[in-house]
DNA sequence: TTTATTATTGAAAATGGTTTTCATTTGCAA
DNA sequence: TTGCAAATGAAAACCATTTTCAATAATAAA
């Protein structure tokens, strides 16, 4: 019966978790949201889809793809996580971010990822080697003062 | 007057804050902290020398140090923020993350980091030339399964 | 197919880190 | 020394997330 609904069902018999509307709309939502998105979005979204999906539910399926590296969490400190699928086909290209310390905007960058490539798997080959680590994604902040701030504070 | 009392009474200064003791303190608590700290260890020493001190004066304290770029605040999602001065001379070494995904264990690493600055300071100067970005500090985490919980869910 | 088992569910309550309120105190410029 | 805005602590509020619990539904077994 391999191959017959979407990937990620097969990801879920291995675990042994079951296959529930909710869990499937969850999924939906995030297989087609580009970038990381919070839990009251993907909370919103489904409802819209299925109004008896709660809450609840959707911050229990993100902590098992979570756990289970399918998703990955994202914290950039202003009051809520972000998650985004890992390896999602439809997501927006890989990028890093620029964090702005006072007015806490994010900048998304991909313009000097291709760089960053080669750094990242090397790092990443030699710490999963030393540390038996599973690595599953990366995530790379710059901290600072973005332009307006800087200007406001002069 | 320069150069009489700490180092940051200048910063201080310079943003228009008064020296009160209890951000004395709590600079003297961040500048003695060796790793990233949460708020409530930092109140709890905070308060064991001088117990006047509030845990809403940790907070604000670390809110105004996070907006100018004095200290640094990290969020690996595990529930509490942690704060870090930034340029501490007695601090650890420059260390980066591997966090694991299901038991949310962080192990700071040291290893590679001579392989990294240089990479991340053309990173840097490019992006702070190209977003007007002052960059004072970054953070790089890889997300995976450590060895342990990787053994467990085989 | 039917049934039994057990995971999953949503609503509501609880949790806990962080922020706000507010009346009081205090640093510091004049 | 004085005046006042900034800073303070305690308590309350906030709010994202987690837990509780009784009801429901997915799946394996019969």
């Amino acid at each position: 019966m391999r191959g017959r609904g979407p990937w990620w069902h097969d990801r879920f018999q291995e675990y042994g978790w079951r296959i529930t509307p909710s869990r499937e709309i969850i999924m939906d939502v995030l297989h087609n949201t580009k970038e990381h998105i919070n839990a009251s979005d993907i909370y919103i979204k489904a409802h819209a889809m299925n109004p008896a999906i709660g809450l609840t539910t959707v911050y229990r399926t993100l902590e098992m793809l979570e756990k289970t590296g399918m998703v990955q969490k994202f914290d950039f400190g202003d009051g809520m996580a972000r998650y985004e699928l890992i390896n999602n086909p439809g997501a927006k290209d890989h990028h890093h971010h620029l964090i702005c310390m006072n007015c806490k905007r994010i900048i998304d960058y991909t313009e000097f990822i291709d760089d960053e490539i080669d750094f990242i798997e090397k790092t990443q080959s030699k710490l999963s080697k030393k540390y038996n680590f599973k690595i599953a994604g990366h995530m790379i902040n710059f901290y600072g003062l973005c332009e307006q701030c800087s200007k406001a504070m002069a």
